[in-house]
DNA sequence: TCTTTAATAAGAATTAATCTTAATTAAAGT
DNA sequence: ACTTTAATTAAGATTAATTCTTATTAAAGA
């Protein structure tokens, strides 16, 4: 996507959804979709810092939180930042519900059995090879 | 497992590493193998000093990260708890270096054109469905 | 240009996680 | 049973990530 387009389509969603086309939210989009680092906020904020000596720490995270509402960025890795535990070591798999948190583990044998794809033996040592499937948990759809 | 069989294994990876097999470390292992609610330290602590009044918060982390090193736990959906972004929206996946924490983007059509198991409609509204690949990159296999 | 109101900056506050030190406890080997 | 030594506790300090508070600024519409 060419970065005219990317712009115009950003300022399109903002529009859509009644937000301002602030300078900050501007640059914060514009950084994140040039670069292919899935960085941090903090590690957004410290290259921004450089152009917008006053830019907070607060309105990157605040913005980041804004822009995944929308759908415009996604978060990636993480489920609220903190640290959850399993004892189940065998291969399976995770349903996560991005409502209530709740994790599901499932199996998966015809996903287990197939090779990664040619071009990515090229990265490194593979140890690990898992399915997380996000979505709303049958139990919070029946709350609404 | 039945529950002789997990404390048995437990044991015996304990002695094979030289590490005593204290009343805490066997009740912080029995109750997240006991669980399938992948639990945090916190909720986990929470659970175990209703039978065991002065467990201490830190030994629930220094315990599971112990277990960790071990093979007898693992941390899930997490990466060092700290968030990352991306502004890329299309379908793809992602290969992660468990040493730098670099994330690599990559695209996988036959995957992304499989059905999941059929059990697995059960569970609520599916709203993504993505591929985690764990490992170490060339780069870090390199520095060795 | 003026006004309204959302968004931002700055710094304080919170929360999760880890570390420190010293004193106590309890595994495991003798 | 005794001894050694690792592990745990306690209590507080520390660090890092994230969020909140309040006053100020600036985008967008009149």
């Amino acid at each position: 996507m060419d970065k005219n387009k990317q712009t115009a389509r950003f300022e399109e969603v903002c529009r859509e959804n009644g937000l301002k086309v602030t300078h900050q939210r501007l640059e914060i989009y514009r950084t994140l979709a040039q670069s292919d680092a899935h960085p941090s906020a903090e590690a957004l904020h410290k290259l921004l810092v450089e152009k917008m000596p006053t830019l907070s720490i607060d309105t990157v995270y605040r913005t980041l939180a804004t822009f995944e509402e929308l759908g415009l960025v996604k978060r990636v890795g993480t489920m609220a930042s903190r640290a959850r535990f399993e004892a189940k070591i065998d291969q399976h798999h995770h349903f996560f519900c991005d409502q209530c948190g709740q994790l599901i583990d499932f199996t998966w044998n015809s996903f287990d059995a197939m090779y990664i794809p040619e071009e990515m033996k090229g990265l490194g040592k593979i140890l690990e090879k898992n399915v997380v499937l996000h979505g709303i948990c049958s139990k919070c759809l029946s709350k609404k």
